[in-house]
Order: C-alpha cells, then structure tokens, then sequence
DNA sequence: GCAAAAGTGTTGTGTATACACCCATGG
DNA sequence: CCATGGGTGTATACACAACACTTTTGC
C-alpha cells in the first residue's frame, strides 16, 4: 500500500490524555512570539530584524498571562519595532530545542504601510527580505514561511493593500505586488484585474511628482473580506 | 483616514522583550494540542469527540518536553482515538482562560481514509460534522476553523483523497467532495477537472456491488505537491 | 425488461495572457 | 523637443458551468 505513512513521534514517551487539568506539574515549555514585520521600502521588500551582539534576530516577546496571541504580537510591534502594523497574522506555531530550553514559538506575519512612520527602536533594522543576515533555524523557518503565506495571499487575498499608503499611484501598488513576488507583472493585465476586482475608490488627487504626467491617486476601499483571508473566523487580523 | 486601524491590546502591560533567556520565572501557561479528526463514513462527514460525563469535546494531550507539535498531534490521533491518521496539519493556536488555567492550544487538522480501521477507544465517537453537540468554546473555534481550511483546501488541493480508501471508485471521490462541500457536483464536470488534473491512476480492477453497471477503480497518483497545500516546508504534512 | 448507478460531449460564457502605442508633464 | 513614467484596447487560448442520454449490470 504506497500511502503516506507517518513515521512515529520522535519523542513518543504515551502521555495520558488529560481531561482539564492545569498540567502545571510536568515542566513546561517557554513561550514566546515572534513577529515577521514586512515593508515596502525603495521598491523592495524588507524585514525588520534586531541585531544584538552581532547576530540577528526576528523581535520577539513573552506574551503576558492571558494575554492574546494577537495581543502579545501587536504588542511586540509596537514596543519592540516602535511600529504601528496595519496588517497582522498568525503564522505557525513550533517547537523547539529540548529541555530546559524548551521553547514554543508562535510565529506571526505583519505589514507596515509604506505611509506610516518606519523608524525602529535602537537594535532594530530593516533589511532587504531577499538578502538576509544569517538567522537562528527557527527564525529562518518562521521568515521562510511568512514570505510564502504572503506571496501566495497576493493572490486571492487583498493584503497587498496593507503595505501602502493610505493613496498611492497603480505604479506603486504594482510595484508592492512585483516587490513581494520579485517578478515583473504586466501593467495593462494589472490594471485590468485590480478594476474589475472593484476594490479601488479613485480620489480625485493626482500625484505630480516628476517631468512627467501626473498619476491618478487610489484609495482602498474598504471590503474588507474576511472570508476570502481564510483567517480564523475570531482573529482580529487587520 | 478610513483604514484597517487596531486597538490596543487588551492586556497592553509593557513587557520587555526578551533576548534569549530560559523565560522560565514568569508562570507559563499549560499547553495542549487538540486534533479535530474527520472520516467520512454513510457519505457524511464526522469528526470524533470524547463524551465524558455528559460533556464532548475534542481529542487533546500535552506535549512531552520538546516533543515536536506535529508528533504530538500524531501520538494524541493513534493514542487517545486509536486511529492512524493520513493527513495532518497544523491549524492555528490560541490563548484561553486566565490564570491559572491559562492554556494555550495548538489546534490540528486531522484525516482518516475510509479504507483504514475506525474503530475508536472507549469514551470516543464519531459525530456528524453538521450536527455536533455543544462543545467548549475553544473547542468550537478549533473545529470550526477546521472546516474551513478543509473546504477550501478542498479546491486547490489533492486533499480529498486522504479521505477515502486506496482503491476508490468516481462516485466515492466525488461524494466525499459532496460530503465536505455540503452541496451537490456536476458529475460530468467533476470527471473532466479531476482528469485533467492528471492525478488519478487507473486500476484494471472494477467494483462490482449492485444490479448496476460495476465501477472502474482508481488509485491516487501521489504526487504529493507540497507546493499547493502553503503548509510550511519544514512540516510533515501526511 | 426494469431499476440503478456508470459513463460520456457540446456549447456558451467568462477569465487570463500576450502584446505596442499615445499622453501629459517638467525641464 | 525630448525624456519619463502614466495610461489605454484587442485577439486568442483556456477554464468553468449548464445540460441529457446511453451503457452495463443484477434481479
């Protein structure tokens, strides 16, 4: 029978099932989260990452007692990076190391619009996310993952929208979509997708930014569709 | 400015971030991995729930010390159910309860083929997924969210067939479509899209079982595009 | 011969791709 | 007047939905 056959837990030492205790006797895994904050800067996508003593890291935080994951994330962008996210998403959750540096890590995704204010807290930086310093195994996994769940989001979801400023030029909303997949798209087959999608207000500004003719400005209407994100019903997401 | 803006978070206390210590003197929370399990069984979809004094819920353990996630999902499947899965994934996790029943669960997608035995433990059942009794808030979240990632996986994924035995004939497969859909096929259309798919292997061997004409079997073509599923490379999938 | 499920094509409609030129402006 | 990015349309291929009848078998 050619099927997938799963190999055994690695650990696999039969741990009853608990019913509802507090399961606070055995020792317990730390546990932390950490958020993959992208943004779009001179047309390419960057990650924030702190770099302390020499090697980088993704920001990351304990999330208090109680406290939401979303929480903790939003938490962490905001005091870690000194950043205000627009968008934000649970990512993955894994488990690491081995006792006592036992670990469970729950990884999120974040986008910073191009309009807010992007200065980081000392130790933080925005690197290039198609040249990264080298990173733990599990930061790695977690950014690897983000990049994916992003570029495919691209697709079907509106999050792009997420990673601009409150108007922008078609160029610059193609140009976050050409960043993130790091391919060129072509400009009449964009603009044609993005309009009958119906999710552009055109304001009546115009940008004049240069000898050339000025580009219409877009705002992003709102429809926020939640169902098409295939994000928990609950999360808060943006 | 119209525009995806977050609260604060709920709990909000500041906490520093972390470098990369133990994190072991604040009180952590329990962790446990609940699996929402489906078969399909009568062409409907069921998921197994644990009646225990009059109460359901979901599968769950707690994982050992630095046990991955992924095998502990797979030791709660063969051990609290007694099944062997053929797929898993990992679906989301969340925070509930205030301390000192602060949990944090890590939810799992779980499938059995109807080829494989289904007999469960003691304490265990299958339910229909349209109508279950009434389960704990988390665990209703878990499996809720559950149904959605099956189904819309069920579009861009070769999903299904971890749903149905190693031989099967048309008729199954497009009825577990029908039983996770929730809603009828065309069956000429269903043929050609699942043909042009290229991921059908035919048998020689046909299913005789009625006073109609026998049915042609067939075989998945594994092809396990990993690809397509956006699961994260690093997980083990089926 | 009849009941019951298996199997099979065509047509229309919409959606994605490929591709090249004129427009408005600043200098 | 020229360099620069902004803006526009058409033809073709492919994907998807709607729809009904013939085939093979057991009884």
């Amino acid at each position: 029978m050619r099927d997938p056959v799963v190999p055994d837990a690695p650990v696999a030492n039969v741990i009853p099932v608990v019913g509802d205790d507090g399961g606070q006797d055995a020792i317990g895994p730390s546990l932390d989260v950490r958020v993959v904050l992208f943004t779009i800067a001179d047309g390419r996508l960057q990650v924030v990452l702190h770099d302390e003593a020499g090697h980088a890291s993704l920001p990351l935080g304990t999330p208090a007692p109680a406290e939401a994951l979303d929480g903790a994330a939003r938490r962490i962008v905001r005091g870690a990076a000194g950043l205000r996210e627009r968008y934000l998403e649970q990512l993955y959750t894994l488990s690491v190391g081995e006792p006592p540096a036992w670990t469970v890590i729950v990884g999120y995704l974040g986008l910073v619009g191009a309009g807010e204010p992007r200065a980081l807290r000392p130790g933080g930086e925005w690197h290039d996310a198609a040249r990264l310093p080298q990173l733990s195994e599990a930061d790695r996994m977690v950014v690897e993952y983000a990049l994916l769940r992003l570029r495919a989001k691209l697709g079907y979801t509106t999050i792009a929208f997420h990673l601009l400023p409150e108007t922008f030029t078609f160029s610059e909303l193609q140009g976050a979509y050409e960043a993130v997949l790091g391919q060129p798209l072509d400009k009449r087959n964009f603009r044609r997708r993005v309009i009958a999608a119906g999710i552009l207000a055109p304001t009546n500004a115009k940008r004049r930014e240069g000898s050339h003719r000025p580009a219409m400005l877009y705002r992003f209407r709102a429809r926020h569709d939640r169902e098409t994100y295939l994000t928990p019903p609950w999360s808060e997401g943006a």
